[in-house]
DNA sequence: GAAAACCGTGAACGCTGTTCGCAGTTTATA
DNA sequence: TATAAACTGCGAACAGCGTTCACGGTTTTC
């Protein structure tokens, strides 16, 4: 059942999983490069002109390297994906010590989870391409597991919750993209049969009314707690 | 130095929009392909492998026509998206009359979606790039609105609610793909280091006890619409 | 000293979306 | 009816992408 063949360890740069290669063979001259500069141009790509900049032509651009030169460090570009979605999980520790409810304890968690969100906005596309979670990754789960042990529900529930939960707020996160740029116009109505469309049309013609609401998010993260985690007899 | 100025209308398939575009020209021969078949193509594609599978070329060759020529219907391959997704929102429709509440209602309605997710598993990443609603998809925001009526709040708290209830949906459908595959064997905790994640280990330790609980989707669809929707003075 | 393992790289392969120019067809106009 | 405009279809090409291969130089191991 073990991932990488039980028998001997990693063969160099042969290894499936970029968890489990070495970063720098045992021979050889010392890499020019370290894996932590390359993630870290990669992610600055990202971060400015989001995840179609970051190409292994721009990577390697960045760092002064030639294109080829990128898969002596990694086997492909999801690899690098992975590593710069690990890393940027990452930032989500040291976890704080808990005090409240687990839903107090989760809730302040998803909201530095948005806060991520917002400064990295591709991490939500890099997220959900199959799920090879690196050891920040796995420390997140640990600390929602933490969070979520005076739950009693199955195991498969409470993935299923975690997963959910993320998703929330990234959707939360594209709806606020950030405290900046001017939101996008909103779904463009443009020149529309009016009749088609009575109810959307009354919509858009009252005056907004908008006062963002507070504490949204709280409420919707815990009104999806209550739905998912409802503590009824499994 | 003015594209399409304001004055005149559509300058043939010069047209930014795809649905502002005629069909096709006023002059010339009958389009071999009507945009009808072009989209049923490129939809099949997708459904069998996935929207990579909708390359232009691959589209092309499955009308037996030139790729040039897919251009003249077409001007990006954004617009064959836009239009594959909103000819598979219209599969939602005709929307049956309401009897229940509100809440019954959406959540009927998020049921339908849910199906829809998993007829066309595509749909949930073709979804989200540029908001370009077309025809069935007013539509939608058209039923969902007539549902909320009901409900007071602004037309924006009400927007927000509708694209995180989709998104959830979506969520939801990625979750639990479809009733047949092998599920995806979870995220793979390889070899790994158990005293760094112990409540993981625990976790995963544990006899799964995964009866997966009835009524789930509707709980959470319900736990979510009380926190974004719950009705307390705007 | 020889051999194995490794790093960096230029050049290429196949793929992608898109554009250009040309030939043929249909319609509108004079 | 002749002519110009507008349109369809398409072969060929362009720039960009991820990835692979073969080769020379470097470091370690035997």
């Amino acid at each position: 059942m073990a991932l990488a063949s039980s028998g001997s360890g990693a063969e160099g740069s042969g290894d499936r999983s970029i968890w489990t290669r070495p970063e720098r063979g045992r021979r050889g001259p010392a890499p020019a490069h370290s894996r932590e500069t390359i993630v870290g141009t990669a992610i600055q790509l990202a971060d400015t002109g989001g995840l179609d900049a970051v190409s292994m032509r721009a990577v390697a651009a960045g760092l002064g390297m030639a294109v080829a030169s990128l898969y002596r460090h990694l086997s492909s570009r999801e690899d690098l994906l992975d590593l710069m979605v690990d890393r940027c999980v990452g930032e989500l520790s040291p976890y704080p010590q808990g005090t409240g409810s687990w839903q107090d304890e989760l809730t302040g968690l998803a909201r530095r989870q948005l806060a991520l969100f917002q400064r990295h906005p591709w991490l939500r596309e890099a997220i959900g391409h199959g799920p090879k979670p690196g050891p920040h990754t796995l420390s997140y789960f640990d600390e929602c597991l933490r969070i979520l042990r005076p739950v009693r529900c199955g195991t498969a529930a409470k993935f299923e919750a975690i997963a959910m939960l993320t998703g929330v707020v990234s959707l939360f996160a594209a709806a606020v993209p950030a405290p900046d740029a001017s939101s996008a116009p909103a779904p463009g109505f443009g020149d529309v049969d009016p009749a088609a469309y009575p109810h959307l049309v009354a919509a858009v013609a009252e005056p907004a009314g908008d006062a963002p609401r507070r504490d949204l998010f709280e409420r919707t993260v815990r009104g999806l707690l209550t739905g998912l985690l409802a503590d009824d007899p499994g």
